[in-house]
DNA sequence: CGAGATTTTTTTGTATACAAGTTGTATTTT
DNA sequence: AAAATACAACTTGTATACAAAAAAATCTCG
């Protein structure tokens, strides 16, 4: 009927994503819910649905008589990500290359072009949500219900992680970005030549990529040694 | 400080869970918050906090201005449920047998023997709630925040699929559940002997059983995307 | 001063009243 | 009799008041 306001629940669920995935709202960062209430001009029993449905989806952490937080991120979640991110986003990208629409197709292109504008031309910001809708997009196309929870999850670190170490200060990190957007156009003809396996590994090189890019920012420089993660010896 | 009553919150929530789980409340069914709410002596606040966490959780579904219902199933979810569930718990099960505590092993322990006595003399009810209770604890044991949220999701309808179509009503049903048992005895060694290949293994065995328990429906292959991390080795 | 207890203040949790929306039914109109 | 409309009953959504818990500040006594 009438969103022209678009009702105002939504329009902190969605400032608060945003602001949690930007790390404008940092990890362990408390969240007050009076201010919050006043400044979005909705009562706190509205807020507090909020808030408990960002729990559920993994933005928010809530424990009882205290204030809601932004979920933590430590080093044990950042092994437990790359551990589980290969497998979780290969199922997923050979799921949507199977069920894709050609409609979400359209999407994911309209997606990539945005990402390749905020390589360009836009902040850290803006990379890392136009990265995250690009992401976005493959859950819906692969459409199961039972992978979504946790690659949905993934998504909320990975452009949290992506905030943290894609912030090209040398050439080589810069060449890496411009090499994650051939690896989505690469993904996108994967999707539309309908072909599961090139759609999956195309998945794996991608993680593999970003688990070298953090790499180099966490070890500045000679040390040739990756953080705990043997090196892949696998079929491609 | 005072727990003796539980808070009448959780009390619901695990009500409500269990309720979903047994097919007590079945999929599609509406759940009156006017009729809950007096029932558990909660006013509607509480209980709607209540609901949306589960509807995170992947019990109910919320429409605006509609009763929160049980979440449905349908046979597209079925297939996407075999198509995730191996992939998934295989992963659960690996890391299960790398990160294992012996307190959680004597859990697990624990549920085995429930899930025994539930098999001799328990309603399908029983034998359902048992057989979650276990595969909850190896959900723990992963420790992995990334993978455990789709884990729990198909946890839920592994109960509600169970309820469906795990009642031994033939000779050979019966015998598929007492397998199902020793499997689970075999789960338990190997995630002692901390052996997570076999573990891996012993995964895909135990759902390959479950789909030919419901051999009536068309089953697809089972994702064969491998973790990222071949041999992991890691402290505790 | 300073550790610990006590009070004040602030924040979170719950109940309830009311507003807004939905559904079902009866009545009107054709 | 069927369709459309209006109205009534009921259900969901939000605001607000109050209760309970935690945090902060103050006071007490060594």
């Amino acid at each position: 009927m009438k969103d022209e306001a678009k009702s105002r629940k939504t329009e902190l669920r969605e400032h608060l994503k945003m602001s949690i995935l930007t790390l404008r709202l940092r990890p362990g960062d408390d969240l007050d819910e009076a201010h919050l209430s006043d400044e979005f001009g909705l009562s706190r029993t509205p807020l507090r649905e909020v808030f408990r449905q960002l729990a559920g989806e993994g933005y928010l952490d809530l424990r009882k008589n205290r204030s809601a937080r932004v979920s933590e991120m430590s080093y044990t979640t950042l092994r437990d990500f790359f551990l589980a991110a290969p497998m979780v986003y290969g199922a997923i990208l050979r799921l949507a290359a199977v069920n894709a629409t050609n409609v979400q197709i359209s999407d994911l292109k309209a997606a990539q072009h945005a990402f390749k504008a905020a390589l360009h031309s836009g902040s850290a910001e803006d990379r890392a949500l136009a990265n995250n809708r690009f992401h976005d997009v493959t859950g819906e196309m692969s459409g199961n219900v039972y992978l979504l929870p946790s690659f949905n999850r993934l998504l909320i670190d990975h452009a949290r992680i992506g905030m943290t170490f894609y912030r090209p200060q040398t050439v080589e990190m810069s060449e890496n970005l411009s090499l994650a957007s051939q690896q989505h156009d690469a993904i996108i003809a994967a999707i539309e030549a309908r072909d599961e396996v090139e759609a999956a590994k195309l998945a794996e090189d991608h993680w593999n990529l970003s688990r070298d890019q953090i790499g180099m920012f966490v070890m500045p420089d000679a040390l040739d040694v990756p953080m705990g993660i043997p090196p892949l010896s696998k079929p491609a």
